[in-house]
DNA sequence: ACCACGATAAACACCC
DNA sequence: AGGGTGTTTATCGTGG
């Protein structure tokens, strides 16, 4: 109890009152085994840059000043983005916990109102991980995108800074023009090689701060195909070579950049290029270059524009500051919407907004087409539902659970993170029932972010029994005495690196608590076994997929109108899904073959409609692939089929379970 | 409002 | 005595 008062504030509920939050409370708040987070650390600074300001001493900007500067602003940007995704991934708890305050309180925007209470952890909880995953990718595009603007905006101005200087250069010597000339392009192609490597530091950075320990997890490969790194190059080759300055692209923001050039007299300051640049990524993300180098941040009227300001007020979603001029608005957006659990959470909510609309869009353009096609305007191809749709189903429907980690990848920007059909909801707390009913099957879901778990101090969203479940199946004898499944938990989540005590007490709870655990006395003392058949019995065998629950899903996102279609669009998708017929009796097959029903996971998990005889639920190959290689080869075989029990007895047959057996036979049939 | 569930906390018993 | 293991009860939040 007291534990949780020292970080439970974590909820965005200020009435934290019920220990609820307490997930995560006692993580952080006990210096506890900080095993996986490091994060925190790196959460906090963000802000710390600003500063000297009066770094240039000269009161004149040199235009290699002026793109460092520039450079600094979108690599803040990109770096609070990283930051801010890197440190709620990593941890949730001692993030959070310290900031939610002032979540809470910060007046957002409409669609934000909706979501205004969700903490990175709750988002965190609400998404799976792969949802996750998809959303860092998101935001690392975006970031991107950003950066990409900025660096075009610095490479215009740059070429017209130079043409300018060319024209203006007739007065002055031609020698002094040619080197300056030389230095401009010099200074051109280091940026783009400075841009390059920030980018792709960035890029690592996210991942590296996401998954400190794993260098080469799979978790690692997927942003950075998610990123594309080949776009970047080719974004950036669009702009024209070092070589061919793209006067064109230049000259709409001449105007203003002419204007500004003015004040930035010494043109020709050296061509100092801050080679200290050193672009090694720190651990904890915290690029030094950022915070040490001098940073602008204020004065200077740095001339391009910043996609969240404009009309002379800041755009950030729910801030209306007025900001006279950029260099105003620049130290607006660090001081006020620095890296903070306020900026990531509205972030979040931001991308989510988009990724809606986008998906809305796809819908509403699919519509469009049927309809057009129904009144004969044109001859549609019913091209099978675009974007969101595939995704919302793809999930595992043909237990070809995309690769967490590559497929999200491919994703394009409208890969709906949270719109996982299965996922979406599943995402949340364990203690969400639901979760259970409908989100993947644990072994898969777990075979396809096992290092994510493994390393991401995230609660997973299974509930205790799910998972109880899942350790013992893991085993080629099925059984687990209880310190085992203590491991198995510790070993397989960072989550329950921490608060010990906690999920030990819950996890015997369990254990005692539901029938389908048990209690067999071993030769090595006492092992716990799963009766299949209760465990399927548990749950009432109604997820049919019905609206409201795939509503409910998703409403946590609500986003007002949107929802309606939105939540239809997923609905339909998630369909397939969710009311196969085989779901509705999955204990069918279970109740004969306890084992056979590796997948069974939980129950509500949403199962290919072949219901219970075809073998294919979920693509065995890779569970099994995964988890072999991960952790307990042979295990995950085991799982799929009555494998013999290594010496142990089979725990669906031994005694007390047997006994339940007979009491009741034919769960399936009753439920329905 | 009611109920089922799941999470959490805690008290208690038993055993080593 | 103390810790690990089990059992049980109570409370709370969520969601149907």
């Amino acid at each position: 109890m007291m534990v949780e008062s020292a970080s439970e504030t974590i909820r965005s509920a200020p009435s934290g009152q019920n220990g609820v939050g307490s997930l995560s409370g006692q993580a952080d708040g006990g210096s506890g085994s900080g095993t996986a987070g490091t994060a925190p650390a790196a959460g906090r600074d963000g802000s710390g840059r600003d500063g000297a300001s009066g770094a240039d001493s000269n009161g004149e900007m040199s235009s290699t000043e002026l793109l460092q500067f520039q450079q600094q602003q979108a690599l803040q940007v990109a770096r609070q983005f990283l930051l801010q995704q890197a440190s709620s991934l990593n941890s949730p708890g001692n993030n959070d916990s310290k900031q939610s305050a002032s979540a809470v309180q910060v007046p957002v925007s409409v669609a934000m109102m909706s979501q205004q209470m969700l903490t990175p952890q709750q988002m965190q909880q609400i998404l799976s991980p792969p949802q996750l995953q998809a959303l860092l990718q998101q935001q690392q595009a975006l970031m991107l995108q950003q950066l990409q603007e900025y660096y075009k905006k610095q490479q215009e101005q740059l070429h017209l800074q130079i043409l300018t200087q060319q024209q203006a250069g007739k007065q002055q010597p031609k020698e002094a023009l040619g080197n300056k000339q030389l230095a401009f392009q010099q200074q051109l192609l280091q940026m783009q090689q400075l841009q390059q490597q920030h980018l792709l530091n960035l890029q690592r950075q996210g991942l590296v701060s996401l998954q400190p320990s794993q260098a080469s997890g799979p978790l690692q490969a997927l942003p950075q195909a998610a990123v594309c790194p080949t776009d970047l190059p080719q974004l950036w080759k669009g702009e024209g070579a070092p070589g061919q300055p793209a006067e064109d692209s230049g000259r709409q923001e001449g105007l203003d950049l002419a204007s500004t050039a003015a004040t930035a007299t010494s043109f020709a300051s050296p061509p100092k290029v801050s080679p200290p640049l050193s672009h090694h990524p720190l651990p904890n993300g915290q690029p030094t270059v950022l915070t040490s180098r001098r940073d602008s941040s204020s004065h200077e009227e740095t001339p391009s524009s910043h996609p969240l300001y404009g009309h002379g007020e800041c755009k950030w979603p729910g801030c209306e500051t007025l900001c006279e001029d950029l260099g105003q608005f620049i130290k607006h957006l660090n001081t006020e919407h620095a890296l903070d659990d306020r900026s990531t959470a509205q972030c979040r909510v931001q991308m989510q907004v988009v990724q809606q609309l986008e998906i809305q869009l796809a819908k509403e353009s699919e519509r469009l087409q049927a309809m057009m096609a129904h009144l004969h305007m044109r001859p549609s191809e019913p091209k099978p539902f675009s974007q969101p749709v595939t995704v919302s189903a793809d999930p595992f429907p043909d237990g070809l659970v995309h690769p967490p980690t590559s497929a999200a990848a491919p994703v394009t920007p409208l890969r709906p993170p949270g719109l996982g059909s299965a996922s979406l909801h599943s995402g949340g707390p364990a203690r969400r029932r639901s979760s259970d009913k409908f989100c993947s099957p644990i072994s898969s879901e777990l075979a396809q972010n096992h290092e994510f778990y493994k390393n991401a101090d995230v609660r997973p969203p299974f509930t205790y029994a799910s998972l109880i479940r899942q350790a013992i199946l893991e085993t080629p004898d099925r059984q687990l005495t209880l310190n085992e499944i203590y491991n198995w938990f510790t070993r397989m989540f960072a989550y329950f690196r921490r608060n010990t005590a906690t999920w030990k007490n819950a996890v015997r709870h369990n254990l005692s608590l539901h029938k389908c655990f048990v209690r067999v006395e071993n030769v090595k003392g006492a092992v716990w076994t799963v009766d299949e058949r209760e465990y399927q019995k548990r749950r009432p065998p109604k997820m049919t997929g019905s609206p409201t629950l795939v509503k409910n899903m998703i409403s946590g996102l609500s986003y007002g109108a949107l929802n309606a279609s939105y939540q239809a669009a997923l609905a339909e998708s998630s369909f397939p899904l969710l009311s196969s017929p085989g779901m509705l009796n999955p204990g069918s097959a279970s109740s004969l073959l306890p084992l056979s029903q590796d997948d069974m996971g939980a129950p509500g998990e949403p199962l290919p409609s072949n219901g219970s005889s075809s073998p294919p639920r979920l693509s065995p190959p890779q569970y099994s692939h995964q988890v072999q290689v991960k952790e307990e080869p042979a295990e995950a075989e085991e799982d799929r089929r009555p494998g013999p029990p290594l010496g142990a007895p089979n725990p669906s047959t031994v005694g007390p379970p047997e006994d339940r057996d007979l009491e009741e036979d034919l769960p399936g049939e009753d439920m329905s």
